[in-house]
DNA sequence: CGCGAAGTTGAAACAGGTCAATGCTTGTGG
DNA sequence: CCACAAGCATTGACCTGTTTCAACTTCGCG
C-alpha cells in the first residue's frame, strides 16, 4: 500500500474516539478548536515502511492514531536498534522539528494511521496555547522516561528479565489505551523486533521465548500475547507496579 | 560540604559567563530579564550527593552551572544503571516538574554548583514566553537523543566500542563547552560510573580500559584524559562526526 | 602508619553469540 | 492446484566475550 494524504480529515479531532479514552486529559473547546485547523489530514502507511527516516528533514509530524510504530536507528555495523515502540497517542517527529533532522527513523510496524501536523505550525502552538506546548513537553518527557527503562533493562537485566520487561511494558501501554486486559494483548512483533530492542540475538532471543513459554509464564498464538503468571514475570523482570498517568495527546 | 542555598544571585544571569559561551543562543533582553526573576538562588552539592531522588518530589529546577552529575537508576537488585552525564548548561529534574515525581535520580560526580528555579513557575514560564519553553522542550528532546545514543551502544556494541564511545561523547561535550581542546580533557569519572553507565561489569571495564591504554589510544592521568588517536577510536565506536548544534540554556 | 576507596590481575565458569541446518507458513506465478 | 520462494521460527553444536570470585596493589588522607 502506498502512503496516501487525505485532505479532508476522515475524524474530527472533536469526534476522535482516541482521545475521549480516560487515559488522555480533556482538551478545552479553545484547544480542540485549534487541534481541529492544526491538523492537516490523514495518512496510511503499510507495515514496513518508514515514517520518517534518519537525517532526512521533514516538514511534517505525527500522531499515531491506529497501529504500532517503532523508533530505531541503524548502526554503520548494519545491526538495529530499537528505541521504542509507539502506540496510538503517541506523538512522532517531534526531533525533526526541534533539531533540523532526526538522528533516528521511525517506521510502521503494523498498517499505520496518521494524524498529519505542518512542523512550521509547531511554533503557533507554543505561541497561542501554552498549554498545547506544555503537553509537548509532557510527551516528550515521557518518551524519554520510555527510553530510560529500555536503558536501564538492556544495560542491567539478564535475557529472561529483559524479554518478560517488554512484555510486560507493552502489555500495560494497551492496557492503558483500553486495548488489552486480562494479561492478554495483540502481538504484532517478530523474533527479529524483540531481539533488536533487547540487544540480544536473534537465536537467544527465540531461545529465551521458548524457555518462558516452557515454563507456563507466557503464550503466543498468531498475534495474540497472553501472559500467564503476571506477579511472577514481574519478580523476573523486577518491575514494580507503575503508576499510570493521566497524559496528553495532539 | 552540606547543600547550600544562597538567596542572593552570587551570578547575575544577564552576566553569566556559561551564557556567552558560543554554543549557547543569545537570549532577548527579555527572556533574560525573565530568567533573572525566574532564578531562585545558588546551591552548590558536594561530590558524591544526590540532587534529586527517585520518587520523592521536589519543588525545584536546577540548571547545571559547573562540575559534573549524572542521572541514575537503583535496580531492585542493587545493580545501577546511569543514563548520562550532565554538563554544564544541562537542565535537572524537568521531569520531576511535568510528571508527579521522578522515577530516577541525580547525583553529583564533582562538587557541583547549581542555578535553582522554582517549579511552580515553569508554568508562567510557558504563558509569558513562549520561547522559553519551546528551550525547555528542546533541552528535553536533546536529553532525550542522548538517551537514544547511550542505548543504542549498550545494546549493540562491544565493551571497547562502548568505552570508546563514552569518552568520545564526553570528550565533545567539554569541547563544544570550551572545556577542553585538543583531544584532552578533564575526566572525574571512575571505573565504577564507565562500568554503571556502559552496561559492563567493574573488573571487565578495566580489562577493557588497559587494553585501550596498551595499544596507546587512550592515556589517563589523574583526572585527565587524553584521546591519542581519535579516528581510530572514532572507527572503533562506529561514530560517524555529529553535528555541534546551537542550544539554549536556562 | 593504617585504613578505605579505587584500580589491577589471574583463573574458572557461564551467558549469550555465531554458524548452520531444518521446518513451517504464506503468498505468488505458472 | 502445485511448486517454489521468502520470511519467520526453531534447534543443535560450538565458540567467545563477559562475568564472577578472589586476591593483591596503589594511592590519598586522617
Amino acid at each position: 500500500m502506498a502512503p496516501r494524504t487525505t485532505a479532508t480529515p476522515n475524524v474530527d479531532c472533536k469526534s476522535c474516539p482516541l482521545r475521549r479514552l480516560p487515559a488522555f486529559r480533556a482538551f478545552t473547546d479553545d484547544e480542540l478548536d485549534f487541534m481541529v485547523q492544526f491538523k492537516r489530514g490523514e495518512m496510511k502507511i503499510a507495515a514496513g515502511a518508514d515514517i520518517l527516516t534518519a537525517n532526512a528533514s521533514s516538514t511534517h509530524m505525527f500522531t499515531l492514531y491506529s497501529g504500532w510504530a517503532f523508533r530505531y536507528l541503524l548502526l554503520p555495523d548494519g545491526t538495529r536498534q530499537i528505541f521504542n515502540f509507539l502506540l496510538p497517542g503517541d506523538f512522532i517527529g517531534l526531533q525533526s522539528s526541534v533539531f533540523d533532522a532526526m538522528e533516528h527513523s521511525v517506521a510502521a510496524l503494523t498498517e499505520v494511521s496518521l494524524c498529519v501536523f505542518q512542523r512550521s505550525e509547531l511554533w503557533t502552538l507554543y505561541r497561542q496555547f501554552p498549554s498545547l506546548g506544555f503537553d509537548v513537553t509532557w510527551l516528550t518527557a515521557h518518551e524519554e522516561h520510555l527510553v530510560d527503562d529500555n536503558l536501564a533493562t538492556v544495560g542491567q537485566r539478564d535475557a529472561r528479565s529483559r524479554i518478560a520487561y517488554l512484555m510486560l511494558q507493552l502489555y500495560r501501554r494497551q492496557e492503558h489505551l483500553e486495548l488489552a486486559k486480562k494479561y492478554v494483548c495483540p502481538w504484532p512483533l517478530t523474533q527479529q523486533h524483540i531481539a533488536d530492542a533487547t540487544g540480544l540475538s536473534l537465536v537467544h532471543t527465540n531461545r529465551t521465548m521458548r524457555w518462558l513459554m516452557r515454563q507456563g509464564l507466557i503464550e503466543i498464538d498468531g498475534e495474540r500475547l497472553s501472559l500467564h503468571k503476571p506477579e511472577q514475570l514481574m519478580r523476573m523482570a523486577m518491575v514494580d507496579e507503575d503508576r499510570l498517568r493521566l497524559r496528553p495527546i495532539l
